[in-house]
DNA sequence: GCGACGCTAACTGTTGACAATCGTCCTGTC
DNA sequence: GACAGGACGATTGTCAACAGTTAGCGTCGC
């Protein structure tokens, strides 16, 4: 059934720039100027606003009228912001996909958790992430509701996002790979179990807010202080 | 500190072609034609995108690439998906806005209230639902999560557009008011009591799942069922 | 020396035109 | 009578240019 897609510019230029993104080749608060854009893609600037407007839509660049787009400079709040969201859909999730998943669908979730136990133990901890949120996603896509999945995509670009400036600020982090979360989720929904599916998703969550303290209490004694990220722009 | 919106073509454009949508002058499955747009609003094609591509992303249109863009026609499912979404991000968000709101904050709330039932008491059902989707916006702004807000008000919007057809299909809604309901959420949140506000917005959703089912059974034996508690739809 | 004003450069918002693609109608054939 | 194939029309995707606005910088007045 893979019809094949007839991307658009757009679509692809909005793939390369996310990537750029995510990878932090495009710094936070970094300008992306819609000429410069034009220039270096070889298109008009037509297909640079409408990726633009893709990325501002999931939350990887803010788009301040007449003045430009920006990559996001996500902060300790916006993490906060984000996990909540997430928790609340991926509880959810898990109910539905429980509900009315087949069995062999249910197989491709413990696919995504083999696939994400692998990629922490590599050295890779982007391609560990992405694992990760494909995980989730999975479940996500499970539950059969397209409007949550499409919520849980738009967290999801901004989770790695979240996830890579606290690690550049809390490099221990690197260190704790959640893994045994993933597979409590994993065995829970296999084992068609609503409750403890939805308390493992609670687990999972609880687990990283005390992964991201224990970061936060190890860098208190060392420099860095979390505010003056906030409008770079300005400055 | 109202700054001064110097609103951008394609808003002004989104905001009509909104109105239009849930005050049914477009119908479900309208095509929205680039060309015709710009000649009736004496812009150029540009904004007309922006404004199509607003609308898709809130749910109110659908974009086929090549193709066109089309006014949605929702369905039974997708109030199911939109209303399973709602009610966890709505759980969480009494919470939050216990949790962080002032006291004064909390007015807002009781005012909003009084909106939606002095709105369900008049005789414009389409007024009802925008003071019914206010009251609900109230608690996911004092939430304090932007995110949060923002998902609710792309699922508001599609809320308004399955009321109209879910009316259309079973007009013994009109007769069914959801008045208690939002005032069991505001008492609890006024009161600060989480659990009861959880619960709360819990029992909304599973009254509006009721009066629609109870609207399905008359709608199977035939056409509206008596009782009439209130009036009219639009008189 | 410090703050306010005005100028300049750069960039976005908007426009109209061109080109590629899709749907539709018509025709011809099996 | 139904279906395949081709031409036409309509509509979107893309492009290049114009106009208005914003930020930065220098200059003037105090």
């Amino acid at each position: 059934m893979a019809t094949i897609e007839h991307k658009q510019l757009w679509q692809a230029v909005a793939d390369q720039l996310r990537d750029e993104i995510l990878d932090g080749r495009l710094a936070a608060g970094a300008r992306l100027v819609e000429t410069e854009l034009a220039d270096r893609f070889g298109v008009s600037r037509g297909p640079i606003r409408d990726a633009l407007t893709e990325l501002a839509r999931t939350g990887l660049a803010v788009d301040l009228p007449r003045r430009g787009t920006f990559v996001s400079s996500l902060t300790e709040a916006d993490l906060n912001e984000v996990y909540v969201i997430r928790r609340a859909i991926e509880e959810v999730a898990v109910r539905l996909a429980i509900s009315h998943a087949t069995a062999q669908e249910l197989t491709e979730l413990r696919v995504a958790l083999e696939a994400v136990e692998d990629a922490y133990r590599g050295p890779d901890l982007a391609a560990a992430w992405e694992a990760d949120m494909e995980f989730h996603r999975s479940y996500c896509r499970l539950s059969g509701n397209g409007r949550l999945l499409a919520v849980f995509e738009q967290l999801a670009s901004q989770t790695v996002l979240l996830m890579r400036t606290a690690v550049a600020t809390r490099a221990s982090l690197a260190w704790i790979p959640p893994v045994e979360v993933h597979r409590h989720i994993a065995d829970a929904i296999g084992a068609r179990d609503a409750q403890r599916a939805t308390d493992a998703v609670a687990a999972h969550y609880r687990y990283t807010e005390e992964r991201l303290s224990a970061a936060d209490r190890g860098r208190e004694t060392g420099p860095a202080p979390s505010a003056p990220i906030r409008r770079s722009l300005a400055g």
